[in-house]
DNA sequence: TATTGTTATACTCTATAACTATA
DNA sequence: TATAGTTATAGAGTATAACAATA
């Protein structure tokens, strides 16, 4: 085996870049939290369908896609796959029918706790290092960050991803 | 127009995803990053190559590969693009005539910089809404969420992506 | 004329398999 | 027999374009 080849750490130029490891980090948690969720059936966009849901009265598939920066030819499968298990249910919206209002169901706020209980695990797991300070400064950091971002979003409805 | 239709927020049921913001931040910063590297004709993979190069002699591309959690396939047309560019060289190396000895140029030290001044122009951006000692506790607090993963990579070489 | 949702299709990106040359 | 690098190809994932229904 040639020497060098033990990974030991990253190459400084690449610890140094604060935007790489967060990046990871969130590719991280995300990987993580995609394996969890398998043996429920659902991928983490599906849990976040979910998670929108269960604070929502209702939804359109279009606001959806938008919150979640997903093309919205890509929420058709999504709800589909939900609505096949009994997760959500589509009904027209009376005042403009071109749209659906989606709704979670009871089976769907039950399967949506417990993706949730696997998500917070995952985030208790990634984030174990951190004392609760230091975890709820990052929190609310991150969620100042990305505020503009969400402002953004908002002004310029159709961007690339 | 449909009332309600007006983005002004996120349903409370994703903002209280931390590990969906932070997805997110991670995903919007290297956005960004692309957007700004383009005028220099590289894309941030490009740039993560040059930056591991930058602080080190040699490195192999499986190496590479390994550090950025990319396939080794596209180290290939990875290390082209940029030695077509004469940014970086690459040598057998004598030791072990399988692999080769990737350095960085001149000139790649001068793209290097200045691709890392516009990374360090997003990140101020980015994260312009934190004060000094906010993102001076993120920085670190990620960097040390994120020495476990490192090293699980390190003890698992073969990881999914 | 524009928008929601839908389908089919094309495109991009990545991983897989097979190969070479070295070890 | 295993590994670094390469190539070609298949597969997954995504966006694009065209359509129907409605506004």
């Amino acid at each position: 085996m040639a020497e060098g080849s033990m990974r030991d750490g990253l190459p400084e130029g690449l610890a140094a870049l604060a935007g790489f490891q967060l990046s990871k980090c969130g590719w991280w948690l995300e990987q993580r939290l995609e394996e969890e969720l398998e043996p429920l059936g659902i991928r983490v966009r599906h849990f976040l369908v979910l998670a929108m849901l269960s604070t929502s009265e209702t939804l359109s598939q279009q606001e959806m896609a938008d919150y979640l920066l997903l093309d919205p030819t890509l929420m058709v499968g999504l709800v589909d796959d939900l609505e096949a298990r009994g997760l959500c249910e589509r009904a027209r919206d009376p005042r403009d029918r071109r749209r659906y209002r989606v709704r979670i169901t009871e089976d769907g706020r039950a399967l949506h706790r417990r993706a949730r209980a696997l998500a917070d695990a995952v985030g208790a797991d990634v984030f174990g290092p951190l004392s609760d300070g230091e975890l709820s400064i990052v929190v609310r950091a991150i969620g100042r960050v990305m505020e503009p971002f969400w402002a953004e979003q908002a002004v310029r409805p159709r961007r690339k991803r």
